[in-house]
RNA sequence: GCCCCCGUAGCUCAGUGGAUAGAGCGUUGCCCUCCGAAGGCAUGUGCGCGUGUUCGACUCACGCCGGGGGCACCA
């Protein structure tokens, strides 16, 4: 019996009391389930008596009992006690518990997939750097969780779709070009410019692929050191991130919002809604309408459109492709855009509180040598995605960065990640996986067939035994709450407390037969409970897009 | 000044209103003549402060205190 069945279970005992007249209740809530921290609660606990016994102006312990007596009737249960100030314990058969077993075998890779968000289309953007240089760690930690994301939303029955959008208009493209520009003349580099070694080594690039670049004009040079800069640049990003498994969807550019007609089109949809306004030549977006502290400038003085302009065109062009929920993954020092996105929602005629979805996530710190290093792409001394995938690997990286959840604000200390990788948590889960690996391998040596063999899901009754059965009937539940709660940290805690489960039961309970000894019923069960654990572990970090190794 | 995030064990951090608040690292001590010791078992200390809502608050609301970040016709 998994925890939806016995929810489900519950609510019709509590249906039929209704029926019966033994207890008033007009809304059934929903029937949460929990494990118990104790293992004196038993397998599974309720506070449903605690939730209905106010509308139902009954003692909570009157309802629990009412509810006992009701459920005691089911032959799954082996005891079904109340605690506390009304709580409902559950212990079930160990056959009963056990059956989840033959559940994760039956639905093996799809086991922790629900529908709880089918029908929902999701765009979640991401990283959205300027093409102008590496990526730094902040923006890493977005690659990780924002694909994690996806992922446990995917897995949750969504439709979505990852989107990178490209920030190749405007200002900081036009200093990237002059920077590039000027480090291939041996000029010095404008303060306010870019000043990265990768500067000095893509106008090295250039100037080696395109000499000929350096005999026109310095307008002309900047141009063209822009746009060879720039598909250089982003090649590299989306080759960075190719290797970090971090796929997208789409890369929305932002030019080409100017180029489709998609600015105007956005412009339109603005005015019809009634909230632009022209004030001392420019063009503006009444957001203040909308919660956001001042308005916002679409169109300068100048005639150019801002950055601003640009966004609103992209949340209506994101609208008009289908998308019901927008989340955008952004850093805190981004905060003040959230009543500006929201407003612009707004201000197109939509719902903010359905349609846009922000997650501010802190910013990532790093300690070297004891001392904090500034992340800052301008100043040059930067920590890239690179540079930390170099250190610590794909699986480590991804997994230390998903771990957490986004609005806390993060320290890793390098000396610490690259002296001591083996007391990464992501080790800890992985081992889980080749150790079971192993025993699975040594079992078709030993020619045990324990994929044909009987299995009898009684036969699991040690404590430990039920410690793990219900650990991985918690699986599908971590995932649809990551994903209701857009929180894939949880699924990362949770397959630490797995692979303890798994490591308690492997130290307590032998699982192939020693020498001389016989291959019994108890060992397939025990074999198919490996089985179905290191299923549960693949899955769960396949979310999180990190290996699971047979050896390490 | 206004806005956002965070204050939980010596350190880094979990904890969708529930029972005795948890991990890892560090400390100390056990457990491999047989499935992977990258493991298991044991070992003390803690929810910044104060009101309120609730049968019940680390969790929610308000106010303090402390730390971090942000407030452009920049992107």
């Amino acid at each position: 019996m998994t925890p939806e069945e016995l929810s489900k279970t519950i609510k019709k005992s509590l249906e039929s009391l209704i029926s019966a007249k033994k207890i008033a209740v007009k809304d059934i809530p929903e029937i949460k389930i929990e494990r118990p921290k104790s293992k004196d609660h038993g397998d599974y606990a309720s506070n449903i008596a605690l939730m209905v016994a106010k509308p139902a102006g009954v003692n909570p312990r009157e309802v629990a009992q009412l509810l006992v007596d009701e459920l005691s009737k089911n032959q799954a249960f082996k005891k079904v006690e109340i605690a506390g100030p009304g709580f409902l314990n559950f212990t079930l058969e160990s056959a009963r518990l056990g059956e989840i077993v033959r559940t994760i075998i039956k639905e093996a890779i799809n086991y922790g997939h629900t529908n709880t968000l089918q029908g929902q289309n999701i765009n979640v953007e991401f990283i959205s750097a300027n093409p102008t240089g590496p990526l730094h760690l902040g923006h890493t930690r977005w690659a990780a969780v924002g694909d994690a994301l996806a992922r446990v939303l995917v897995a949750s029955g969504a439709k979505v779709a990852r989107e990178f959008y490209i920030n190749d208009r405007g200002t900081q493209i036009d200093k990237f070009g002059i920077s590039i520009c000027a480090a291939a003349n041996n000029e010095a580099i404008p303060e306010d410019g870019y000043h990265g070694a990768y500067i000095k080594d893509l106008a090295t690039e250039i100037v080696k692929e395109k000499p000929e670049i350096l005999k026109l004009s310095k307008d002309k040079q900047v141009i063209e050191f822009r746009e060879e800069g720039y598909k250089k640049q982003l090649k590299q990003q989306q080759s960075v991130l190719d290797d970090f498994r971090t796929h997208f969807d789409v890369w929305y550019s932002e030019r080409s919002l100017h180029s489709s007609g998609a600015v105007e089109k956005g412009l339109a949809v603005l005015k019809k809604h009634g909230h632009v306004f022209e004030l001392e030549g420019a063009t503006w977006l009444k957001t203040t309408d909308f919660g956001d502290d001042k308005d916002r400038v679409l169109i300068k003085a100048d005639g150019e459109y801002t950055y601003f302009a640009s966004d609103t065109a992209y949340y209506v062009d994101k609208r008009s492709r289908g998308f019901d929920v927008n989340i955008y993954l952004l850093g805190a020092d981004h905060h003040g855009y959230v009543n500006r996105l929201r407003a612009v929602s707004a201000c197109a005629g939509d719902d903010p509180d359905k349609n846009v979805e922000v997650l501010i996530g802190q910013l990532v710190k790093m300690l070297k040598n004891g001392q904090e290093v500034r992340l800052s792409k301008r100043a040059g001394n930067i920590i890239t995605l690179e540079d930390l995938v170099d250190e610590v690997g794909v699986d480590a990286a991804r997994y230390t960065l998903t771990r957490y959840p986004v609005e806390t604000s993060l320290t890793l200390d390098i000396d610490l990640l690259t002296s001591h990788t083996n007391d990464n948590p992501v080790f800890y889960v992985q081992y889980a996986h080749a150790r079971i690996s192993a025993v699975l391998r040594a079992a078709v040596e030993k020619g045990i067939d324990w994929q044909k063999n009987t299995f009898n899901p009684a036969l699991l009754i040690t404590s430990q035994e039920a410690e793990l059965l219900g650990a991985l009937s918690e699986f599908p539940r971590i995932v649809a709450a990551s994903a209701s709660l857009r929180e894939p940290h949880r699924v990362a805690r949770y397959l630490e407390e797995l692979a303890t489960a798994y490591h308690s039961f492997y130290s307590a309970c032998r699982v192939l037969p020693m020498d001389g000894e016989l291959v019994t019923d108890v060992t397939n069960a025990r074999l198919l409970l490996c089985a179905a654990t290191r299923q549960v572990v693949r899955n769960g970090l396949d979310l999180l897009g990190v290996s699971a190794p047979e050896k390490m």
